[in-house]
DNA sequence: TGAAACCAATTAACATGTTAAGTATAATGC
DNA sequence: GCATTATACTTAACATGTTAATTGGTTTCA
């Protein structure tokens, strides 16, 4: 006996492929981060902070891909840790400028080397062209259900 | 002031990616999902249940992408509400045989519809042939990691 | 102004992710 | 046979995901 109701079949469930990849993929990297005693989504703030300037948190919210309550938490972590700062924003007191210390920065180029090794060599396991076109298919993808929600409209 | 240490660009790393990718396809069932009353995973296993025949926990874990302890809580609560059942396999005492009840089913016919509705839509906003690339790519990706496991050599 | 609406971050509550340790059963090898 | 090892699942502990409510600061506008 089948299934009473035909339902697209699991393979073909795109969040659960991309959940799958995206687990390969970070197979590769947990073994670092263990090592560096960062979890996944610590290292995602500490990167978005060594990337660019410090940031409200917000800001550092969205480029890490954190919500609000998971960033909040992380913080208190990492700041305890001595690797991030706070600190009001003069212009607007509801916001908290946060920005990588000294310390924070050096934890990071220690473990970017790394990280980067992983990247590399995920780049050769795969092939650069077929990388390439998969970012170009996922930023199209994301854009693609951005512009057609329905319920902004 | 830049960085002090370049690393890839945030836009271009992978696992990030394809979390934002997941993000904006979640998007389209979470209003779903909290209609039914099921989170995402739980709805994962009663897919994976209804797909096929009563399987044991660890097939179960695999098929829906969970890890063991989360499934374990899971099935302690779906088993609760009356929607799974669980029994000792006969030839091996230590496997948990799990199976979808008849209410279970019927939870599941109910909300299978929309969901399918869902994935037709996000086909038509993506168009179904860069999906169908998008698939391909995601499983090749999937056996290229698999394939080189460094670690299992 | 000053109340209402709004916004940024936090807190609360509960579910899941993740690793390690524990428990019970099965398979293995001597 | 029986100790060893392996397997399937559970439990424990802590971090994060998710939604709703809360707190404090800001903007709007009558």
């Amino acid at each position: 006996m089948g299934p009473t109701l035909e339902l697209r079949d699991l393979r073909h469930s795109l969040p659960m492929e991309l959940l799958r990849a995206r687990e390969s993929a970070m197979a590769r990297f947990r073994p670092l981060l263990k090592e560096w005693g960062f979890t996944e989504q610590q290292w995602r703030v500490i990167r978005a902070l060594a990337d660019s300037e410090p940031m409200d948190a917000g800001k550092l919210a969205s480029r890490s891909l954190l919500l609000a309550p998971s960033l909040t938490r992380i913080l208190r972590y990492l700041e305890n840790e001595g690797i991030v700062r706070r600190s009001v924003d003069g212009g607007d007191q509801r916001k908290q400028i946060v920005s990588l210390t000294a310390f924070g920065r050096q934890r990071f180029e220690e473990a970017a080397p790394d990280s980067e090794a992983v990247y590399v060599q995920i780049e050769s396991d795969f092939g650069r062209e077929r990388l390439e076109l998969l970012y170009r298919l996922l930023a199209e993808f994301h854009t693609s259900m951005e512009d057609a929600k329905p319920a902004d409209r």
